[in-house]
Order: C-alpha cells, then sequence, then structure tokens
DNA sequence: TACCCTTGTCTTTTT
DNA sequence: GACAAGGGTA
C-alpha cells in the first residue's frame, strides 16, 4: 500500500473511496492520471477483478500508458482491464452483439472520408444542389443529431434541427441523413458516430445484454469527463445503473470538444442523476511554475461559464512568459527554432520535453522547415494520418472489401484500380441494376452473368473471381500472409513500383511498410487471433496522434492533441487574431470561451517555461494578409509577461512598410528574378501613384515585381487589394496601404 | 475510357 | 499554395 505514500489528503481520499459515484474535478497538473492510475490498482489490491473494471480513455495513447503504469503497480494481472477508447470497447462489444442489431460482427468502420463520399453521392442521386449540401456540412448534421441520439426517424419531426436546417436553408437534410443512415447499413458499415449511438441502441432494445455488461463492469471510470457527449453519457449511465460505482475525472476549463459535441452540461447533469454524489477536486498543480499557473489562471477568469476552482501550486515562481514578435510567420519559425536551440544548448532542456504548439495544423510546415535548418529533430503529429494517404487506403479498400463485400466506399476505390477497364459509367450500371433487384453491390458482381453480357461482364467476372480467390485466403490464412497475397494478386505492388517518379518510390515503400506493420501485428506473440478481421478492427481506430515517441526530437502537434501531456518548454506558435482564436469561433460567446479554454490549455502544459509568438505578416490560402496580435495575450495579467521582439526583423514596426519587401517574396521567386526585377523596362523615375487613382487595367511598376497589369480590385475588412499579373513572377495580391505602384500606362 | 489542364475550395480542432 | 473535381481532347 506505500503508493498511498505520495498523496495529498483529496488525492488520496479520491483513491480509497472506492464504491459509490465520484467526480473529481481535476485542475491542470494536478496529478489526475496519477489518481486514476492508483486507484484502479487499489481496486485490484482489494481484490476486484480486472475484467470487472472498465476505464474510458479518449486516446489509445492515454490507455496504454495508464495500463502500462497500473502494471507497475500491481503486477501482470492488470492485463485483463478493459480500458481503451470509448470508440474502441463499443466496438469490441458492437462485433461481438452485432446480429442483434441486424449488422454482421465484420462490419466495416467508415472514417470522415468514407462518410462525405457516401453523402457526395447521396446529393448527387438526390439532385440537391452541392454548393448548398456541402459533405463537411451535412455530416457534421448528421453527426449532431447521432451524438445526440436522433435517429433518423425522429429527425424529421425534431423541431430543433428542422427549423435551424430551414433557416440555414438546407431543408433536405434529414432525407439525406435518411437515405445515408440507409446506405450505410446495407455496407454493414458504421461510422464513429454509430459506434456510440448503436450502443445505445442496443442497451435500450435488448435489455438481456445490457445486463451482461451491468453484471460484467462493476467499476466503470472515465477520463476527460467534460469532453463526452450525449450519447456516450447514456451509454456509462446505463452500465453504471445497477452498481452506481461511476467514477468520472475531468475539468471544466479544459473542455475543449464541444465541436464534436462533448457537453459541458454532463458535468451538471451528473450531479442530478447520483444525488449521493462525493465530489472531490484537486486544486493543487503539481507540474508549472507558479507564473504558468496564475497566468493561466488569469486568462480563464475571462470566461463566464465555470465551475469554482482555484488552482494553486507550491513551485518556484518561474521565468515570466516570453512573447515574441516577428515580422512574417517565416521570421517566427526561425526565431522559435533559434530560441529551441539555445534551451537545448544553453537550458540543458531535453529536446524531448519541447513543444511547439499551434491552432492548425497548416501552421506546421514553415516551423518544420526552420527547424530543419538549425538540424534540430523534429517530430510533427496529425495533419495526414498514415492510414488516410492515397495509397495506403486504397490497399486497406482491398483488405476491408475481401473482409466486407458489402462496403461500397470499399469496392468504389478497388473496382478499377489499379486499371482494368471498368469505368464509371459501368460502376454505375453496376450499381443501378443492383438497386433495381434490391441486392447488394456483390450480389450483382459475383453473378455478373446474370445481368450483363459482352465486355463488361468479362472485366467484372475476372474482377470478381480474383476477390473470391483472396476471401477463400481469408479462412486459413493470418492477416499477413492473405495481405501480402492481395498485395501482388491485385497488381497494386506492380503498379507502384513501376512508378519511377520521386512520389511514386515514396508510395511503394509505404505500401511496404503497411505490409510490415501488419506483419507485425501477425507475428505479435500477445496476439491471440490474428485474422485480418482483427487487423482491421485495430487499425480503423487509430489516428494520427498515435505514433510512438522518437527520442531525442523535439514535439510539433496542434493544442487539441496536447491534451494530458506535459513538457518543460511550450512554444505557442500564431498567436493572432482570427487565427487563435480563429475566426470562425468568434460569432458566439460561448466559441470563444472554448477557445479561450483552449488557450488555457496550450498554457497549462508547460513546466517551466512558455514562449507566446505571433507574426504581423503571414501566409494564408496562399496569399499574405496583416495580422493583429491575438487578444488572448492582452488576457494574461501583465505581471506575468515580458515582451521581446524578434531580432530577425524587428525593423517591422508600424511606421514602416512591410508588405511585400521582407524575403518571403524574394524566395519564392525564380532565382533569376532579383536582377531582372530591379531592371525596369525605361528609366523613368519610380514616383508612387496615389492608391485611389489606380483601377482595373492599369499598367503599373513595382519596385521588385517589375512591371504588371491590374486585373482585379477589391476590398477585404479595411484593406483594399489589387490582383497585379507581373510579368516576371506571375499574378500577385497586393495590400495598396503598403504596396507602393507606379501607373505607367492607362 | 484515360489523361491533361483549368478551376474552385479550402484550414479549425478529432474519434 | 495544395488538392480535388470538372471539362475538354485523344
Amino acid at each position: 500500500m506505500d503508493y498511498l505514500e505520495g498523496l495529498n489528503p483529496p488525492q488520496r481520499e479520491a483513491v480509497v473511496n472506492m464504491e459509490g459515484p465520484m467526480m473529481i474535478i481535476a485542475g491542470a497538473g494536478s496529478g489526475k492520471t496519477r489518481v486514476l492510475t492508483y486507484k484502479i490498482a487499489h481496486l485490484i489490491a482489494n481484490g476486484i477483478e480486472p475484467f470487472n473494471i472498465l476505464s474510458l480513455t479518449f486516446t489509445n495513447k492515454a490507455s496504454r500508458e495508464m495500463k502500462e503504469r497500473i502494471v507497475d503497480v500491481v503486477g501482470d494481472e492488470a492485463k485483463n482491464l478493459w480500458m481503451g477508447t470509448f470508440h474502441s470497447v463499443f466496438a469490441k462489444i458492437l462485433r461481438f452483439e452485432a446480429d442483434k442489431l441486424g449488422y454482421q460482427s465484420n462490419f466495416t468502420i467508415y472514417d470522415s472520408e468514407d462518410a462525405k463520399s457516401v453523402i457526395k453521392g447521396v446529393v448527387k442521386d438526390y439532385k440537391l444542389d452541392d454548393k448548398l449540401y456541402k459533405p463537411n456540412v451535412v455530416l457534421s448534421r448528421i453527426s449532431s443529431a447521432k451524438n445526440n441520439l436522433i435517429s433518423w426517424r425522429s429527425y424529421e419531426a425534431n423541431n430543433d434541427m428542422r427549423l435551424e436546417d430551414e433557416a440555414q436553408g438546407r431543408p433536405k437534410i434529414f432525407e439525406i441523413y435518411k437515405e445515408y443512415a440507409i446506405r450505410c447499413f446495407r455496407a454493414n458499415a458504421m461510422d464513429f458516430d454509430d459506434l456510440l449511438f448503436n450502443t445505445n441502441v442496443l442497451f435500450h432494445q435488448h435489455l438481456d445484454v445490457l445486463n451482461k455488461y451491468q453484471h460484467k463492469f462493476k467499476f466503470v471510470m472515465i477520463d476527460e469527463f467534460q469532453d463526452t457527449n450525449i450519447s456516450q453519457y447514456y451509454i456509462t449511465r446505463k452500465l453504471a445503473a445497477k452498481n452506481r460505482n461511476i467514477c468520472v475525472v475531468g475539468d471544466d476549463a479544459q473542455s475543449i470538444y464541444a465541436f464534436r459535441g462533448a457537453n459541458i452540461q454532463n458535468i451538471l447533469n451528473f450531479e442530478k442523476d447520483y444525488p449521493e454524489l462525493k465530489v472531490i477536486k484537486l486544486e493543487q498543480n503539481y507540474r508549472s511554475t507558479q507564473t504558468i499557473v496564475e497566468a493561466a489562471n488569469s486568462v480563464i477568469k475571462h470566461n463566464k461559464n465555470q465551475l469554482e476552482k482555484s488552482t494553486f501550486t507550491q513551485n518556484g515562481i518561474g521565468d515570466r512568459i516570453e512573447v515574441i514578435r516577428s515580422g512574417s510567420d517565416l521570421d517566427e519559425a526561425k526565431a522559435v527554432a533559434q530560441s529551441i536551440q539555445t534551451a537545448i544548448m544553453r537550458d540543458r532542456i531535453n529536446p524531448q520535453d519541447i513543444a511547439i504548439l499551434y491552432r492548425t495544423n497548416s501552421q506546421s510546415r514553415a516551423l518544420e522547415e526552420a527547424l530543419v535548418k538549425l538540424s534540430i529533430k523534429a517530430q510533427i503529429f496529425g495533419g495526414l494520418s498514415f492510414y488516410q494517404r492515397k495509397e495506403i487506403k486504397d490497399m486497406i479498400a482491398y483488405l476491408k472489401f475481401v473482409t466486407n463485400p458489402k462496403d461500397e466506399e470499399a469496392f468504389k476505390r478497388v473496382i478499377n484500380y489499379p486499371k482494368r477497364g471498368i469505368g464509371p459509367t459501368t460502376v454505375n450500371n453496376l450499381f443501378v441494376k443492383a438497386a433495381e433487384n434490391k441486392l447488394g453491390i456483390w450480389d450483382v458482381v459475383s453473378n455478373i452473368r446474370r445481368f450483363f453480357g459482352g465486355r463488361i461482364a468479362t472485366q467484372v467476372e475476372n474482377f470478381a473471381n480474383m476477390i473470391k480467390v483472396f476471401q477463400m485466403q481469408t479462412e486459413q490464412k493470418n492477416a499477413f500472409e492473405v495481405a501480402s497475397f492481395i498485395a501482388k494478386g491485385s497488381g497494386i505492388l506492380r503498379e507502384l513500383y513501376e512508378d519511377k517518379s520521386p512520389e511514386g518510390k515514396n508510395r511503394y515503400d509505404n505500401l511496404q511498410e503497411l505490409l510490415n506493420g501488419i506483419q507485425g501485428f501477425a507475428d505479435d506473440p500477445s496476439k491471440e487471433d490474428k485474422k485480418l478481421g482483427t487487423y482491421l478492427e485495430e487499425i480503423s481506430l487509430i489516428t494520427s496522434s498515435e505514433k510512438e515517441d522518437m527520442s531525442d526530437a523535439i514535439t510539433l502537434m496542434t493544442i487539441h492533441m496536447s491534451k494530458g501531456l506535459e513538457f518543460d518548454y511550450c512554444y505557442i506558435v500564431g498567436m493572432e487574431e482570427n487565427l487563435f482564436p480563429s475566426q470562425m469561433m468568434l460569432e458566439t460567446r460561448e466559441d470563444l470561451e472554448e477557445e479561450r479554454r483552449l488557450f488555457y490549455v496550450a498554457i497549462t502544459r508547460a513546466k517551466i517555461k512558455v514562449f507566446l509568438t505571433y507574426a504581423l505578416q503571414r501566409y494564408r490560402f496562399g496569399k499574405q494578409i496583416s495580422c493583429e496580435p491575438s487578444r488572448f495575450i492582452d488576457e494574461i495579467a501583465p505581471q506575468y509577461i515580458s515582451m521581446k521582439r524578434n531580432s530577425i526583423s524587428d525593423d517591422l514596426g508600424p511606421g514602416n512598410t512591410p508588405g511585400f519587401s521582407n524575403y518571403r517574396s524574394l524566395r519564392q521567386a525564380p532565382s533569376n528574378f532579383i536582377k531582372k526585377a530591379v531592371k525596369p523596362k525605361d528609366d523613368r523615375p519610380f514616383v508612387p501613384s496615389k492608391a485611389e487613382d489606380l483601377s482595373v487595367g492599369h499598367i503599373v511598376r513595382h519596385m521588385k515585381f517589375g512591371d504588371g497589369k491590374v486585373v482585379k480590385i477589391s476590398e477585404e475588412g479595411l484593406d483594399k487589394r489589387a490582383d497585379i499579373s507581373f510579368e516576371e513572377v506571375g499574378k500577385k495580391t497586393l495590400i495598396l496601404t503598403f504596396a507602393k505602384l507606379m501607373i505607367i500606362e492607362d
């Protein structure tokens, strides 16, 4: 029991109170993972069987780490714990109970890309306006319906949803939802939200099943409770209804997934649903310096909606937060890279303890380049995950289609890849025939002679025979044997091998890497089941955040991904209005408050020091725009920050003309451009004309870009801009307030 | 049917 | 600036 020694009184209270409902409100850095870990260990130490404990986390990484720590405390029996993300745990249960809902246990899990593709198909078939019914918009409506447990059947009658749709001019969403649901079901496929939605249906319709799992999961733990949505909440409420041993851990100040349906309301509901609830607050921060904790508190104070809680620390005061201003996004990246170099060399900070955090994935590129120049190793999380690459998705589509031949999305990917002369027209005919005969696509394809003759039949038949051979393999062979057989047999491997371009080479390597990964799965002695289906189950819920940690590399990730992690030094970059807070989150106070919580999360990742950086100019949407520092910088109480200028580009004060005189423009121009551009066609003296004299059709001269024609004048916000097609450097958009242009021809 | 070019859209965050 | 979709051509 010596693990109890290192806990403070509230932490210990949380651990030793095993039974009954409990809510732990845990401030950032207050040791909540520790408490959760020890609590589970304590349960096991007191004779509770590990397989009676269900612990839900938000990432597989978090659950893996927690499991390892529990093994350290109580030993190997902890391996039988039920631990994982909501999605992975309930996917497992749904596979087991699939027939009760009319699914087959080999159902496919559609990722968002698959889902959008289905929606696109529906919008097209229903002849709706695809500008209005964009896949993203429709999917998020459907998703929020499912997360609130509104089925397609009840959607039409749901006034809230319908009125919102109509107000936005999209009255047909419910029809798309209906058809989307029908198609997914027909394809024996579930999307991410279905995994939770269908679990609710299962527990609602089959009380015997619910009973079984209530009995099994005598203790339920939920981490990051503030990020659960209604659908998740109902599942856990049902599971815990009998034993009422439910323990949730969360921090309302760190709720940053409202956009995904997370509902802070759940915290309040929890108190109503369990009147005997024990609430424990962990308020002492063990992670960060006083400066960081106080600064974070001073930020979150600006939010109206929050639970009563005050975090404090007994750690030292530490350095002030450093705010660095740069002229451009590239200079910002340079400054960050330099500062990191100093941190590593002078402050002796381990690279693994340094992170650069940003609001959007697209910000990573400039940073990456700057780091490479200083030979600082960096590991970038996010962006396209390995499994989202085209060549990988193609290969996996084969695996999916072979396991679940109803999967229409997989079918569409593989039917004509590699090219086998079955084009979109033919594919469409196949789908029409399937619909006419109320059959699945595989029923038509595998019996093609009953429906078509001629060239189509021959080609489709070849395809069907190939798939049948693959399917036979899955019976006896393990995932790797099947996959490498398919890679060769389908022609994918040859197709990629023959592409000798650098990208083609890369795709080939990626495919090999995928096969290696499958081999690793098949060779893993701890896995009992090495079937292809099990492999697919495992990877369909993997996310880009779950790469392995690389040693001596710094970390680059979005702030969202950084939740739950900690670093010595944190660089929070792009602290600009419209970027952070994001311009899409400025409309309502709720949205802005979520952004502010996100900022709170970012600051509290740091143990020793926080850097905030912003740039005055930044490339976005392929254009350069001016930026203002983020309001969040001003929201930090001033005694905790110190302002610095980026030594690289501190000549860009407000009085100067930043515009296009920085090196970004030069860098992007052709190498011979500098010489050419400064040499005008004639030797008239350069006298800038007034911005308001400029109009479309004028030929103008720019000191660096040379001569060009004005093709468009537009206003964005307060800035008047001109699109100019330059002879030497092509089309540029210039902000007329800054750019100096001389009209040389009307 | 396949390929090339142009055009339009996009960047918020993720299971 | 990046990528998918659409249109035109062989």
